[in-house]
DNA sequence: CTAGTTTGTCTAGCAGTGCTAGGATCACCA
DNA sequence: TGGTGATCCTAGCACTGCTAGACAAACTAG
């Protein structure tokens, strides 16, 4: 039965629908400004149309989390070599911030706890991982965890305006030099 | 008159109970259970009160994460050498998780745009200088900054379960292995 | 073509949030 | 003792996430 099947199809996009404008109203105006009524607007429906698609708001916010996380694999895919890593997650994280709230920083949301971690996230740890490994003699694990660290705490900080806003080059180089030694 | 210094000080005294009450109730229950009803409850006065002695109710969690700075600053004080120092920011950051998040995690709160750093931040900030100064031939405040950088990702991709969790010491040493080289 | 059922959506509302205006109550001082 | 000011609380606003129940549309069966 086709119908069924396009009303699916219809469905389905009404749900991307909503994840858009949910990142789009983040990006615009950061995730305090994110409201149900607000998204129930944008996709001229009323808030409950919202929960038969995702349990709650933190489900909503996830998946703009998720489609992040994809995002930053595809970067992390295209960058060569340390700097190139470093450089794409760094911009990355400055071109999208509330997008890289709702990955990485933002409590609730994903729990990535033991196990259930997304393929999208490991893929791009594994370019980090791939980026690393010709400077790790051995556990180039633990080395690709602390170059992730590292180069979230940079994003983080900068983003909080914790460190000189114009010396972020300058760290980048310094993370890279002591890993390639 | 003794009598109006008296009242000044009870007024103090208040808002620090104010403070207090704050921080058990997010080291308990994380922030989010905060809210000015349960304060003002905790307190035994009425929710109006708290506004008498704070803006509003990140100002309550600015305060708290101004004692949370203080208080690393004195961990940090006491710790010597790189690992001294790497152990005592990491374990801060995991035995006062919500406090560690008041300071440098959530959105709003404290700026600290251009200038306007606290003193007790600055004076945490100079003990990991001291420390990672001997292995920095130059531009030791860049090295600083990516030793924190380092620090604060590791703790919070820690404290959200991104790494593995037996695995910090480890991540340690080959942050300490890097710098000292 | 009609009757009944299912599916979809919306209106209205609950409990809770941060924050504030206004009135009441207390302590003080002449 | 009477007035004055500071102090505090009650009540309420506008908002939040979320849900129950009414309503209408669409599909199914006779």
């Amino acid at each position: 039965m086709p119908a069924e099947q396009r009303k699916a199809k219809a469905r389905q996009e009404r749900g991307r629908l909503i994840v858009a404008a949910a990142r789009k109203l983040a990006e615009a105006e950061g995730w305090e400004a994110v409201t149900t009524r607000k998204l129930a607007d944008k996709v001229e429906y009323s808030q409950p149309v919202l929960y038969s698609h995702f349990k709650n708001m933190d489900a909503i916010a996830a998946a703009v989390a998720l489609e992040g996380i994809e995002e930053l694999g595809v970067e992390l895919k295209k960058a060569t070599g340390l700097r190139g890593l470093a450089d794409a997650y760094l911009s990355f994280a400055a071109e999208h911030p509330a997008l890289y709230q709702a990955m990485f920083v933002r409590p609730t949301e994903l729990t990535f706890a033991t196990g259930d971690i997304p393929p999208s996230l490991r893929a791009a740890f594994q370019s980090l991982q791939a980026g690393v490994a010709p400077f790790a003699k051995d556990d180039t694990e633990t080395l690709t965890e602390l170059f992730w660290s590292s180069l979230h705490g940079l994003a983080t900080l900068q983003a909080g305006s914790r460190l000189r806003p114009d010396h972020q080059h300058h760290r980048v180089n310094r993370l890279i030099a002591l890993i390639t030694g």
